[in-house]
Parts: structure tokens; C-alpha cells; sequence
DNA sequence: GCAGTTATATCGGAATACGATATAGTCAAT
DNA sequence: ATTGACTATATCGTATTCCGATATAACTGC
């Protein structure tokens, strides 16, 4: 025996494992094109807000995100064109972009996240058992 | 209160569930591109796999992965000439590709199956402890 | 105030899913 | 058998978006 527990993989559990992911942001996708959002577009707005009282920069948005800073720019870039984020010099450190919500997202992120949320309860007994089933 | 339970959307649970998602679909895309392919490639593998006694169909791959089936026609002939998979005309139905694993890739996908029950094994106590916060 | 580092930005290039369309095979009903 | 509707797969051009390489500006410690 290797690493695992019982040496042989369940091909199937795996699988379905990641289809019920691909469906979730399949769906994901979906709600946020019908706001006129990308997935990722969406996940910015998502991490921005999360982030609560903390002072949301490119590299916080990149870092949430999984993607290189450089990107994380351009994505921002996006945002800022569509008028959901704003970005202003950092006081502290003019080096950084302090990125902030306008109106219109914070609503739009509302919703989607209500349907979010919504799909989340509905699918966890399913991604639950399915994790489950990988031990 | 409108459909959810409580009204209020918790934003920072949100994020950091999408968070904890995107770690684990970058850690299998640098699995995946450690065996040199694509997380596509990978996927399509892992579905075939799955599939176990299923006539597996560029129709079936593309249901799997949530994609068209023009696409998974494309991702199909990428894995085909990496050598990956076969394609055969179905005796039954001709229109049909029945899609088959090579040697190589059965051998590539234990290892990455192994390596991906174990990643996700790792990450579940922390996905169901974020699911049950959405709740 | 210089060297090294950090934060963000710009540009060209690569990958891949999609829409529109094409081709070939099947099936039902005549 | 032939037609017509439908299904399975394939092809082509396009758009999106991430990345690597590189640039710029600002911060830090000495």
C-alpha cells in the first residue's frame, strides 16, 4: 500500500466529485452572466466584499483569487470600466490601489449572492457525501 | 425575510468558500501540468475513467464536464494526439466515437487520482465546516 | 540618496470554449 | 427504398482572459 488508505482509487466517486463541482460553476457563471458579470468579475466582487474592514488591494484581489497580481489588475481594469469597483492611491503606501464597491455592485452582488447561497444549501448533502465517500 | 433563512447574506463565508475552491482547482491544474496536461485534459480523462462499464461517447465526455459537444470533440482530438485515448467508430450507432484510455493515460491517471483523493481527504473538514456556515 | 524590494501596470502571445455551420448516420413513415 | 427530421460529431473563426516578460513608481534600510 502507498500513501492512501486502501490503495485503490475510486475513479467514480472522484469523477462525480467533479461534476457536481463543474455544475456548480456552471451555474455560478450563469447567474453572474445574467448581471452582465464573467465568473471572475463576479469572484472579485465576492472577495472585495468578504473582506470586510480590511483594505482591499490588487494583490488581496489576486491572492483570494488564485491569479498573479498582474492579472488581478486587469481584472480590476474591467471592473472599473463596467463602474463596479473604484480604485484610489493608498494614503499609506501610494504604491497601492485601495479598491472599493460602488452602489450598483454591492446590489448586484446581493442578489447573486442570495442565489448563491441558495444553491450552496441545496447542494451540500450531495458534495458532503461525495467527500465523504473519497475516505 | 425573503427565500433564505435569515435575510442576511454572509459575504465572508461566500468568499472564502470560493477561496478554498480555487486552491484546490489550481493545486490540480499543477498536478495535471506536472503529468503535462491540461485541468481539461485531466478531467476528460477522469470522466472516461469514471465512467467504468459505460460506452464512453464524445457526448457523454461533454455532459461530464459540463461543456458543448463541439468542444469536447476538440478536447478529445487534443488528447488523442497526445496519445491519451483512442477513438473508434461505434459498431452500433457509426456516428458515434467510442472513446477508450490508453495504457499511458490509465497509468498517468492513477497517479493523479491518488494524489487528488488524498489533496481532497486534506481539504474536507474545512469545505464541510464552510458549507455548514452557509447554512 | 542608493540599492534592493514591493505594488501595480502594460503588452504580446497562447490556450480553449463558444456560436455558427457542415457532414454523416439513424429512424420513422410512407 | 426514399424522403425528411433529427442526432452525433467535426470544423472554423472569434473572443476572452490568464500568463510571462517587462516597465514604472514608491517604499525600505543602510
Amino acid at each position: 500500500m502507498s500513501g492512501g488508505s486502501s490503495g485503490a482509487v475510486d475513479y467514480a466517486a472522484l469523477a462525480q466529485f467533479r461534476h457536481a463541482l463543474r455544475q456548480f460553476l456552471v451555474f455560478s457563471e450563469r447567474r453572474a452572466a445574467e448581471h452582465g458579470l464573467t465568473a471572475q468579475q463576479h469572484q472579485a466582487l465576492l472577495a472585495i466584499r468578504g473582506a470586510d474592514a480590511r483594505q482591499v488591494t490588487i494583490g488581496f484581489v489576486a491572492e483570494r483569487l488564485v491569479i498573479k497580481p498582474h492579472s488581478a489588475s486587469e481584472l480590476v481594469d474591467r471592473l472599473e470600466t463596467l463602474g463596479l469597483v473604484s480604485r484610489a492611491p493608498s494614503p499609506r503606501d501610494r504604491r497601492q490601489a485601495l479598491i472599493e464597491l460602488t452602489t450598483r455592485s454591492r446590489a448586484l452582488l446581493e442578489q447573486l449572492s442570495a442565489t448563491h447561497s441558495e444553491e450552496l444549501r441545496r447542494l451540500r448533502p450531495m458534495l458532503t457525501a461525495l467527500l465523504t465517500q473519497l475516505e
